[in-house]
DNA sequence: ATCAATAATGAGTGATCACTCATTATTATC
DNA sequence: GATAATAATGAGTGATCACTCATTATTGAT
């Protein structure tokens, strides 16, 4: 059973990552005139007569492509959920339990720094997820159960493995869980969407925000 | 100079708060709709068909206390945000430097307990607020100079101040109050606006969100 | 070169949009 | 209660919306 469950997982992934082959060229520049307005304007700001216009095609070959606009919102914003958290779901993950802290604390390092990345490589998609998800159910349904289901579980099951181990503070693990996510989001929120502009060595920045993040979390050994 | 500004910082805070005063029947009506449907559906999927019709009044109605619709949003919006940041702006928040550390931390959770009474009262609001800012440049200017000029000037004292004095780890400020930020607007938006039916302590979360933030910058005494 | 299949087109469609305005209802003043 | 001022109305307006479909262009197989 649990074979199984990973390997739907790395299907899953694998799905999703071939979402940038085989399109015809229309279909491309659709694609990509959609993203750039809809991650300006809102999806429901933004007119399909508009994104044909900055595509280059007439209105009417969205339609042979998408069957509604809506249609068009989710084949954008729907994958990238799921390559938003897809290193939680990796097999990797799961050998967590068996390092010693300070190499999961490495860990976690690697994989800050790859979603800062991905992040930056994704800005413009990420803000329309972010965006849409509180308006479209079926959207919310899919990040819902992303994070539930899956993150949220195995990420608790490595706080509560070191929380018996001693290294990490007495708390229910979702108090744990809430502020490392609040950490690391607020972190790449503020150096990638809010202020873009602002220098900062990415290195640096991530394994400082973790420092302070775990001397938070530590067990504590004497006073208070 | 200084009592100058704190007077025009005052005024300011009396200006917005008494925006639900002087409201005739009609318009408190609109406004209550407008609130309402704005925060399901989003500014720009909302018709004014439907606010008049959920108002109770004719469309017309509307468009004599509100020019356009984006005025309709922005009488919304607008006073929010300033009355969000509002405690950071008032003259007691000064008298911060001249507290012992311990009362820093017990001024800060007021200010915590505060603000969370605050957002859980104002869930459509802030809703709409957060939604709409990236869109609306009027909006958008509002947020920025109530935050980099006023906000983030006055915390940064603080901060600096109690860097000095060697209760804080040397790090840019900037990122102390990022971390700080990052910690406690993750635990309002997921105990209020993603999770609301969650049950929490409010007082015993703040405490323990503030502990692991306050172990997370404190200055080390010792290893590590 | 022919032809069938597929891709692309863009004028057209009814619905809905934000907003107007001539008309009617309500309120205030004396 | 007459009059003026203000508030509210809702049918009407042109613009724009998502989407359709008959027609044309392109492609691939032989």
């Amino acid at each position: 059973m649990s074979h199984n469950t990973e390997q739907w997982l790395e299907d899953l992934i694998r799905l999703t990552d071939g979402d940038d082959k085989k399109k015809t060229d229309k279909q491309a520049k659709i694609l990509e005139a959609a993203i750039e307005i809809f991650s300006e304007k809102g999806y429901a700001a933004t007119s399909t007569s508009e994104i044909a216009q900055k595509a280059g095609v007439a209105e009417g070959t969205i339609f042979r492509h998408y069957k509604t606009k809506k249609d068009l919102l989710l084949s954008i914003a729907g994958p990238i959920a799921t390559k938003l958290v897809a290193p939680f779901l990796m097999r990797d993950f799961a050998k967590l339990l068996d390092l010693p802290y300070n190499q999961v604390d490495e860990f976690f390092r690697a994989i800050a720094r790859d979603r800062v990345i991905f992040a930056r490589k994704n800005v413009k998609l990420i803000k329309i997820l972010f965006h849409e998800v509180p308006f479209q159910p079926e959207l919310m349904e899919q990040v819902k159960g992303l994070l539930t289901n899956i993150v949220v579980q195995r990420i608790e099951k490595v706080v509560k493995h070191f929380q018996e181990q001693g290294q990490v503070i007495e708390a229910p693990p979702w108090r744990i869980m809430r502020s490392a996510a609040s950490m690391f989001i607020g972190m790449i929120i503020f150096h990638v969407f809010l202020m873009p502009e602002f220098p900062f060595d990415e290195e640096e920045e991530i394994d400082r925000t973790l420092d302070i993040l775990l001397h938070g979390i530590a067990r504590r050994t004497e006073a208070e």
